[in-house]
This record gives C-alpha cells, sequence and structure tokens, in this order.
RNA sequence: GGCCCAAUGGUCUAGAGGCCUAGGACGCCGCCCUCUCAAGGCGGUAACACGGGUUCGAAUCCCGUUUGGGCCA
C-alpha cells in the first residue's frame, strides 16, 4: 500500500465557497487519519480560483472546524511549507508552466472552436445517437491553419490529445482494479483561453508539485482518475495511489452538496455536540476496527485505521446516531470537565455570569444576570451533574436547568394540571410547613422527610412527590426530587412551595 | 445517451466458500428497576435486491438484470 518507499503525502483542498460539510470532513478526516497513521503529512490547500465564490472568511471557518476537530495540518496557506503556496490562485504561473510542457511535448493543441461550434458538434452526436466526443478538429490543424485562426483572432484554449485503443488501469485502495478505456475520454480542455486551468489540470499540478504519495477523496472523482493519469503520465511524473470512499449522503439518501444548510460541522458545534464524539461517529462511517469497538479515542483510531477495511458503498449519515453517541460521551465526561463546556451555552442564554470557570479560588461570585440567582462554578457543577444522564447535547443544558437558576419560575401546561388537582393545595400547604421547620438541606435528610410525610397524609410516595416537585421546578420531570430541592437550596424550596401553595388556592376558589 | 462505481434489516455495519437457523450498534416495541424523566438491565421487531451459473457446499466467486449514485455530454 505505501507508494515504492515515497514518503506518506496525503491533502485535501477544499473550496472556500461555503462552510464544511460532514462530507468534506470525512474526507478530510480519513486522510488525517491514514497520515497518522503511516508517519505522514497531511497537506491543507484551497482550490480557490472560483473567485467570484472564494471567501476569506470561509478559509477562517475551514480553519477552526478543523481544529475544533481536532484534524491539525501540517502545511497549509495559513503556516506554509516546503510546497507551497498553497492556494491555486497563487500558483497560476506553475500551471502555465505546465502547460508549456505539455505543449512543447505535443501532448497538447491549442484549440480554436468556438463555444458555438462546439455546440453544434454536440448537437450533431446527439442527433445521431452517438456519444458526444470531441472532433478533434483542431488536432489535426497544421501550422499554416492555425495562424489562418490566430489571424481571425481566435484565442485557443488548450486540449489534451488523449491517446487511442488503450485502457488506463487503476489499482485503487479501496476498490481494486478499474479499467478505463480511453476511447470513451474525449479531448479534453487543460486551459481555458483566458488561461484559466481546469480542475482535472490544475489538480494534477498540484498534486505532483506537492509530492502527494496517496490521493484519497470521494467516489464522485473515479471518473476524473483515467483523464488525470493521462496527465502525469504525459508529464513524466510517478502517480500517487488512489483510493475512493463512498459517499456520505444525508437521511433523504441525497448527496450532500455545499449550500444544503442541513449538515454543517458547525451546525452541530452550536447544538452542542462534543467533536469527540462527531470525530468518533464519522470513523465509523465506511470504516469499522476489526474489533468492531464503537468506542474509541482519536489514539485508538489511528492505531487501528487501515484503508483494508474501508467499505465502498455510500453510506447515510444518521443524526440520531450521533445524537446516541455524543449523549454517550457526555454521560462518560468527567461532571467538571461537562460543566466547563457547558458553561458557554448557560452564558449565551443569560443564566450564570460570565467567566464563572475562571474566577480565583475564593473569590465572591459575580453578580447574576437579571432575574437569576447568584451561582459560582460549583454550583453550576452541581447542577450539570444532575441533568448529566438526561442530556444527548451541551445545547439541552439550557432548557434542562434553567429552573436552578432563575428566581422565579412559571410551572408549565403539566405542571400546572398537577399543581390544581384537588386536595394538591392542602397536602402542599403541610408540607410547605414541615420544611419551614426543617433546616438540613441535604439529600437523605430532605428524603427522610418527605417519606415520613408520605406516612402522615396516607398518600403514595408518587402522589406526594410529583406535586411537590411540580411546584419546585414548575415541571413533571427532573432529576431525583431530593437531590433537586438540595441543589435548589432552602430559600427557594420554601419560595416555590408557598407560590404553589397560593397557586392551588387560586385555582381551587375558581372551580368552587 | 456513453462510460464508471456500488448493492447485508429503516440506518451504520460484521462477514474475505463450510464457524451463518447471518453477528453487533442506532432506532422502534415490551418488561424490570423507580418519586417523575432519564440512565441502566433483560427481551423482541427487522436484512444477504433479483435471475442464472461455478462448487459437494455461496451473503461470500463469475455473468446478466434491477435499483441507486457519479463523471462526461
Amino acid at each position: 500500500m505505501l507508494s515504492k518507499g515515497r514518503p506518506v503525502r496525503v491533502r485535501i483542498a477544499p473550496s472556500p465557497t461555503g462552510p464544511i460539510h460532514i462530507g468534506n470532513m470525512h474526507t478530510a478526516l480519513f486522510n488525517w487519519l491514514f497520515a497518522r497513521k503511516h508517519g505522514g503529512s497531511f497537506v491543507l490547500r484551497f482550490e480557490d480560483t472560483d473567485r467570484e465564490r472564494s471567501r476569506p472568511e470561509y478559509e477562517r471557518l475551514i480553519f477552526n472546524e478543523m481544529r475544533w476537530l481536532g484534524l491539525d495540518w501540517d502545511e497549509g496557506p495559513d503556516i506554509g511549507g516546503p510546497y507551497g503556496p498553497y492556494r491555486q490562485t497563487e500558483r497560476l504561473d506553475l500551471y502555465a508552466e505546465f502547460a508549456r510542457r505539455l505543449l512543447g511535448s505535443g501532448h497538447v493543441y491549442p484549440c480554436y472552436c468556438t463555444p458555438e461550434e462546439l455546440e453544434a458538434e454536440r448537437r450533431e452526436a446527439q442527433k445521431a445517437g452517438r456519444a458526444y466526443k470531441y472532433s478533434g478538429r483542431c488536432r489535426r490543424l497544421d501550422e499554416a491553419g492555425r495562424r489562418a485562426m490566430e489571424a481571425e483572432g481566435r484565442r485557443p484554449a488548450l486540449r489534451f490529445a488523449v491517446p487511442e485503443g488503450r485502457v488506463v488501469v487503476i489499482d485503487d485502495l479501496i476498490r481494486g482494479r478499474i479499467e478505463y478505456p480511453t476511447d470513451a475520454i474525449s479531448d479534453f480542455i487543460i486551459v481555458r483561453p483566458n488561461g484559466m486551468p481546469l480542475y482535472n489540470f490544475a489538480v494534477v499540478v498540484d498534486d505532483i508539485t506537492m509530492r502527494i504519495s496517496h490521493v484519497i477523496r470521494g467516489e464522485g472523482h473515479i471518473s476524473n482518475t483515467p483523464v488525470q493519469c493521462l496527465i502525469y503520465e504525459a508529464l513524466g511524473a510517478e502517480r500517487p495511489l488512489f483510493g475512493h470512499l463512498g459517499h456520505i449522503l444525508l437521511p433523504t439518501r441525497e448527496k450532500m452538496a455545499k449550500r444544503e444548510g442541513t449538515a454543517y460541522v458547525g451546525n452541530y458545534r452550536d447544538e452542542g455536540y462534543l467533536p469527540e464524539a462527531i470525530v468518533n461517529f464519522m470513523s465509523l462511517l465506511g470504516w469499522t476496527p476489526p474489533d468492531g469497538r464503537e468506542f474509541l479515542t482519536l489514539e485508538e483510531i489511528i492505531e487501528e485505521f487501515s484503508l483494508d477495511r474501508v467499505t465502498k458503498a455510500p453510506s447515510v449519515f444518521d443524526p440520531e446516531k450521533l445524537t446516541w453517541m455524543n449523549a454517550n460521551y457526555i454521560r462518560r465526561m468527567e461532571v467538571e470537565e461537562l460543566a466547563r463546556r457547558c458553561l458557554p451555552f448557560l452564558e449565551k442564554a443569560g443564566l450564570v455570569a460570565e467567566g464563572l470557570d475562571r474566577l480565583p479560588a475564593g473569590a465572591e461570585p459575580p453578580e447574576p444576570p437579571e432575574g437569576m440567582v447568584r451561582s459560582d462554578f460549583a454550583r453550576v457543577v452541581w447542577v450539570v451533574s444532575l441533568e448529566q444522564e438526561r442530556i444527548e447535547t451541551l445545547a439541552q443544558i439550557v432548557e434542562a436547568t434553567e429552573f436552578f437558576f432563575r428566581r422565579r419560575i412559571e410551572p408549565d401546561e403539566k405542571a400546572s394540571k398537577m399543581l390544581r388537582t384537588p386536595g394538591v393545595g392542602k397536602a402542599l400547604a403541610r408540607v410547605l410547613e414541615a420544611y419551614r421547620a426543617h433546616g438540613d438541606w441535604r439529600p437523605e435528610p430532605l428524603e427522610a422527610l418527605g417519606r415520613r410525610l408520605v406516612e402522615e397524609l396516607g398518600l403514595s410516595a408518587r402522589k406526594l412527590f410529583q406535586p411537590i416537585r411540580a411546584a419546585v421546578t414548575g415541571r413533571v420531570a427532573s432529576p431525583p426530587l431530593f437531590d433537586t430541592m438540595a441543589a435548589l437550596g432552602r430559600d427557594l424550596c420554601l419560595e416555590r412551595l408557598a407560590a404553589a401553595v397560593e397557586f392551588a388556592r387560586e385555582a381551587g376558589e375558581e372551580t368552587v
């Protein structure tokens, strides 16, 4: 698999024309894994020849998201490297030079055909029911003919003279042998009349000059490969080894396309997916470790990674399974770490003051945001620990823990209904009285008292604890009641119990 | 239209001729645990696209069909 002792050098070459989606990231990941596995180099370069749509801010976005996922590169537009520059727009001289070489060696010829003339050819082929191939008119032009064309003021494109009757053989690292007859390939353009190189030509020049040893990319490029092989050959360059990955499909079975919106890496970050979960999950799209493990650290994935175990078929990106995996990562995480990662979401929602985790030890916690209770980092850790196994994404921490931070709460619909249930007001009044007289706000004593009240009132635990839960959290589902009450603190609990008694009483009066 | 690639449950996959009455995971359903919600435990649902070969034997090899996808146009 390793190419004749050449150092392993792989690359990804995104276009900075938009946010980067899961499909691109998957290709990047597999290249990165391959490089790290074999102690090679991972090169990042930009295909920014679409000047209309390429933007520096998208370059920065790509840098950030790759870094966020932990995919670092050894050479790239930002850090440079021995084979730069790493943007196609900065390599135009190079393409021109290689084009001249090909022209000199006769592998390429100037083509003066206008778009109209080509269109006519195409229509004719269609009418005759033949596959369209360029007629080769300009290939047969002699020096005089060329001069005549030039005299008309025509500017030539450069067209590759595809050899006839040959078969290009590609030993794909993932798919095995692929054979491609050259007769099916039309003489293709490598440089436009305006001097801009075309994709297949530019990649080959880039890959040659950057000493790329393995080209690992999506299966969409399989049919570009023979064309590229022809260029390598004409240039007398050793070609890299190719490996074509199955595409990553959206749940709708559509191919991921840029500007699609749904499967951007950034969206998943904003929703509170962990980079390690995303990377782990993506590594399992089209690959499995020999022992079938599903939870692997980056180091373990690198250790086990091999192109031999990559599948050929396309795979559907299932957000539900990603969510499940993310939830697992959340549960396995140290609470403090989890709390630290949740903090930005809580801050953004205005539930806690900024920078609680950066406060010096023993410092007074800062003023809370409007309407919130004062919290320090320890309290956030406590609260987060209670929801740790109940959230699937970091962003869910906001909705899950809101009631711990707000001074006042409104019972939601189900909780309101619970509090309006006949008899509840009276029971809660007794509960309020009992807890007012109670001082030890640790969970166990709170529960002991709760159980005594169950006895005293002759209710089931459920029938008493649910109303208490509704009173202190405003909802009918929460972490275990007495843990919740402990974290809420005595003042908030008593306040809310009192408010609930009032709420139940008013409701009772209305119905009487 | 031509060429190329692919094909195991709804999804990710294991499987490299007998170990397969096809294994695991997500999802879904049920049960247990339980103060609610989760988590966890246990169980269940569901697949080798089709047709021909090759072989004593095929999910695995070959051919064709179908379906999906890609590139060129």
